[in-house]
DNA sequence: ACTTTAACCTGAACGC
DNA sequence: TGCGTTCAGGTTAAAG
């Protein structure tokens, strides 16, 4: 489901909505797998007593820091949600998959149809060198993400642009909707080979990615299909969309009519006009 | 060593 | 109505 501002806007409702500060009373899971780096039992015992200081984003992990120098770490993949919610909630429970009971009565609810999150433990001074964090990216709106922070990144690579986008090693947080909407304004062919790309398109992926995904966030991420911030909320950046999901349409700048390709087996939009690469 | 594909899963949408 | 196919916001183990 969430890119870099579903993630950003899960977490920003997360941290306003009065989790902060909140302990922990009990944690039922319903699904062991969810639990990648310990057992259930562990993850439990490690949680509970504990309290949320605060909750951050790297790449499109949030990261709960708690008390006794603990943290919690969640990817959401494609389809997990997060629901501050009184206990007695009417939301479907059909996709419960853990439930973080608070000691103000009320429960942190995961729900995931596809249960391809992943949750894992940490101490404070070992997340960062985890498996998981270290080799990500700076993400775009990092201040040190620039020019030649990516033309570093990109100089050796023969993959399509479009892949090399969605490779949270070269940068994080981009995912297929925001790679398509960032690669249309830069005015860049999906498949260019990456370390074909000039300086100027290279400058353009930057300063397009900073603006897109800054956007997104105002606008509370993108709903396509089932993405949620909180139990009543929708984003509203897909009706923003140039690209993505435009396959038919009249191209916003030029009216030729959008294309949906493959790259790499993700569904690709583009303007095959005003996205021109050499003899592509 | 690097790149591409398959797999992880469920459920919604589509074609016949 | 029902059944088979394709596709979906992501990542990674396996295959090439």
């Amino acid at each position: 489901m969430p890119e870099l501002p579903e993630v950003q806007t899960i977490i920003n409702t997360l941290n306003s909505s009065g989790l902060l500060n909140q302990s922990f009373s009990k944690v039922s899971v319903y699904k062991d797998k969810l639990i990648k780096n310990t057992t259930v039992k562990n993850f439990t015992n490690f949680l509970v007593g504990e309290t949320i200081n605060n909750i951050e984003r790297i790449g499109k992990y949030l990261v709960f820091h708690l008390t006794n120098k603990k943290a919690l770490i969640i990817h959401l993949r494609m389809e997990g949600k997060l629901f501050y919610e009184p206990i007695a909630s009417n939301y479907p429970r059909t996709h419960l998959r853990i439930e973080f009971f608070l000691k103000n009565n009320r429960v942190l609810r995961y729900y995931d149809s596809r249960m391809f999150g992943t949750f894992h433990i940490f101490k404070e001074d070992e997340y960062l060198q985890s498996t998981i964090i270290k080799k990500l990216a700076l993400d775009p709106l990092d201040e040190q993400f620039n020019f030649n922070y990516l033309k570093d990144a990109l100089k050796h690579s023969t993959k399509a642009i479009k892949t090399a986008l969605l490779d949270q090693t070269n940068v994080s947080g981009i995912g297929n909707i925001y790679a398509d909407e960032i690669l249309f304004l830069s005015k860049i062919y999906p498949l260019t080979k990456s370390n074909t790309l000039t300086d100027t398109q290279i400058k353009n992926i930057v300063i397009y990615s900073k603006q897109v995904l800054l956007k997104a966030i105002k606008y509370g991420g993108t709903t396509v299909s089932s993405y949620k911030w909180d139990i009543n909320h929708s984003g509203r950046y897909q009706d923003m969309l140039l690209v993505h999901t435009k396959k038919g349409c009249p191209c916003p700048v030029c009216k030729t009519k959008i294309l949906k390709i493959k790259v790499n087996g993700r569904g690709t939009y583009f303007c095959p006009k005003c996205q021109k690469n050499g003899g592509n």
